[in-house]
DNA sequence: TGTACATCAGTGAACGCGCGTTCACTGATGTAC
DNA sequence: TGTACATCAGTGAACGCGCGTTCACTGATGTAC
């Protein structure tokens, strides 16, 4: 198999520096917009003399997008390994929102610079909206939800995921809290969607104690 | 009943100025974010010296708050207004779901500015947030919402109406096209907050037909 | 009503600093022999 | 394995421009007599 010819090399140092660059961006960016943060503030906390930045990004917005992609990446792969295993349409989607959540609360700082850059779009090319909008077709299709589900569904789930995070940051929720409130929220965005009630509070409760070790390990 | 003391004096000229300003400064923030707005493409957009921006505002962030609560004080008083004669509090409710819809309809810029502040804050200080409330927990003592929403209730209502909002300004929907998306969010926010499929459905289209010049007249 | 004066907003040139970007140089890493 | 050389990332001083803020001056508005 041929490898990529254009990229260049690996090598140790440059990884590190790269890589110390992209971690003292996502604490500084959670702590303050992206505009408010000066590039000797970047290179300071990395640790790094200022002239290495370009060596790493062409500019400030790409390195804006290249921590945005980094936080993507992350939370795409944690749902999609949370989910590998499920095919059921359901419990994909609660399974999701568990994800979610845990994210909240163990990587507050890249929940924040997500929050905030609104990477949370509407839009459905967006590769987790895709992945939603599979799934809430399937429980159309299976008559498991309402018909007001087939449009509005992907946006009342996003609405509630959304909420959850940004409630999970701003107020500090403990362990404890979060996952009592993403029951709740679960429960109505399932009861919205057209599940019926008993269903909806066993799924939920099943995302709150089945998967523990998403939500109370680490 | 003395007047305020301190305040200095209205002035034609100055009101004049001071709402070229603001106006502007509506139009260009809707177009980017804040910080890549200079203050001489606001002085320009206003037809007015640069000097005289500071004659009206402190600084930068002072005028920005300015406009903030600019957009703030509209929406509430939007909201108040329809709400001021309805004392059922699910009609409160969906009456400012109604609101809501149509200021990002008719008032695209300000909604712009309103969404990217995250001015939908989740803070139950927020006086609109304390308006729901108070009409949630009403609902939630009349029996008519499950005890799920009486803590997360104002979460799931508050996401679907910022959803709403991203919704109609990103698609650019039509009216007819936000009624309707605004319909489905409707019956599924009530569902999930407890109330059963024919009133949730009944109240929804009360909202897009009932109070039409809301939605249509403007 | 008219004139003189005080006040206050408007004006735009000038200032200066913060910050993104560049560049000549240095030192480390990897390769050829 | 050791030495010479090429390549490439790291360094931080220097640059320069964009932009927020100031200021001395002008012209309009409002008030006293």
């Amino acid at each position: 198999m041929p490898v990529e010819a254009s990229e260049p090399a690996p090598n140790a140092r440059s990884v590190r520096t790269r890589s110390a660059l992209i971690q003292a961006g996502l604490k500084l960016f959670a702590e303050r917009p992206i505009d408010a943060v000066p590039i000797d503030d970047i290179v300071a906390a990395a640790g790094v003399a200022k002239g290495s930045f370009f060596n790493h990004f062409d500019d400030k917005p790409r390195f804006a997008n290249a921590i945005a992609t980094e936080i993507r990446h992350d939370i795409e792969a944690r749902v999609a390994k949370a989910n590998c295993a499920t095919i059921d349409p359901l419990e994909r989607l609660t399974g999701g929102m568990v994800v979610v959540v845990d994210f909240a609360l163990s990587q507050r700082e890249r929940a924040i610079v997500m929050l905030r850059g609104a990477a949370f779009s509407t839009a459905k090319d967006h590769p987790l909206n895709a992945g939603l909008r599979n799934d809430i077709d399937a429980c159309v299709a299976g008559g498991l939800f309402n018909h007001e589900a087939r449009n509005t569904g992907l946006l009342l789930w996003l609405g509630a995921g959304q909420m959850l995070m940004a409630s999970v940051i701003k107020q500090r929720l403990s362990r404890v809290e979060a996952a009592e409130c993403m029951r709740e929220m679960i429960v109505m965005a399932l009861l919205g969607l057209g599940v019926d009630a008993a269903q909806a509070r066993h799924l939920a409760n099943g995302c709150v104690s089945a998967p523990a070790e998403q939500l109370e390990t680490r």
